[in-house]
DNA sequence: TTAAGTGCAAAATCTTTGCAAATGT
DNA sequence: ACATTTGCAAAGATTTTGCACTTAA
């Protein structure tokens, strides 16, 4: 498994090290995207500097293992996208729920072409993606 | 003219100050939502300490006279929402148009019922509120 | 061996807080 | 006159940069 995890960062071109093995791990194991300091309490044991970890997760970033996204309490968050291994491409439509109490954020399935929202064009705009925030009560929140 | 801003502070509860009839004023002459440098950009003649712009800021949020979004380059940006004025809710559905390139946002119309986004619905949570975010080029930065 | 990644300290940003002076009602 | 708002300075928080040391290929 730690296998894979090596094989995984290869494939993005990315050096092999303990650093990055670990954030990914993190990243892998989580169903919500994570913010720099989700991360760091989740490595309690092998404490990362934190330079080290922005650095970690803009190399990510870059090389398209994972993708970050602007939260509402200003923070990126950043999941891995497995998915995008085959071509680099991110997937034209996004969903994400956002909890307006705890902020987390978790990706949500978009299936199918009946999803695809019709908003009226704009004269002189290229929309290339569409992404769909959510907004509400996650189940942790929501009593 | 800036008897209607001054009615406007009015209505949201605010004092008309001399800080927040520019900021307003700046804001309403804007088709996209701002962030906090933008603003002190278009206010170069009569410029406000930084501090009494954040507050300003905070204040017409908080009053419901203005909205923030955070946008991909992790500022806040602020556009007034007028229709707002009658109940103090925000709107059900909003969408924004953000520029990949230059991060400007821009609030696009939606019309209609046909536009609701039918996500398939994930056991557990609450959603209150749907964004539609397109991400692109805008006219400016579309050549 | 050699280019890339890491950790520390320090700089640069960005945002908030405290308080005295100024302003609006 | 009194409560709010403003501006300045200074504190906090977050992110980036520089550089010597270490590590992966």
């Amino acid at each position: 498994m730690s296998h894979h995890l090596k094989e995984l960062l290869r494939n993005f071109g990315l050096k092999v090290t303990e650093a990055r093995l670990q954030v990914l791990q993190v990243l892998i194991n989580s169903d919500e995207a994570l913010s720099h300091s989700d991360i760091q309490e989740r490595m309690d044991d092998a404490q990362l500097d934190k330079v080290t970890l922005y650095r970690t997760l803009s190399a990510f970033e870059e090389k398209g293992l994972a993708h970050k996204v602007a939260t509402e309490d200003l923070n990126w968050r950043y999941a891995v996208h497995l998915e995008h291994s085959e071509n680099g491409e991110p997937d034209e439509q996004h969903a994400h729920f956002v909890c307006n109490k705890c902020d987390r954020i978790y990706c949500f399935p978009v299936e199918g072409e009946d999803n695809v929202v019709t908003i009226q064009q704009k004269e002189g705009f290229v929309i290339k993606e569409q992404e769909i925030r959510l907004h509400g009560l996650c189940p942790d929140c929501k009593t």
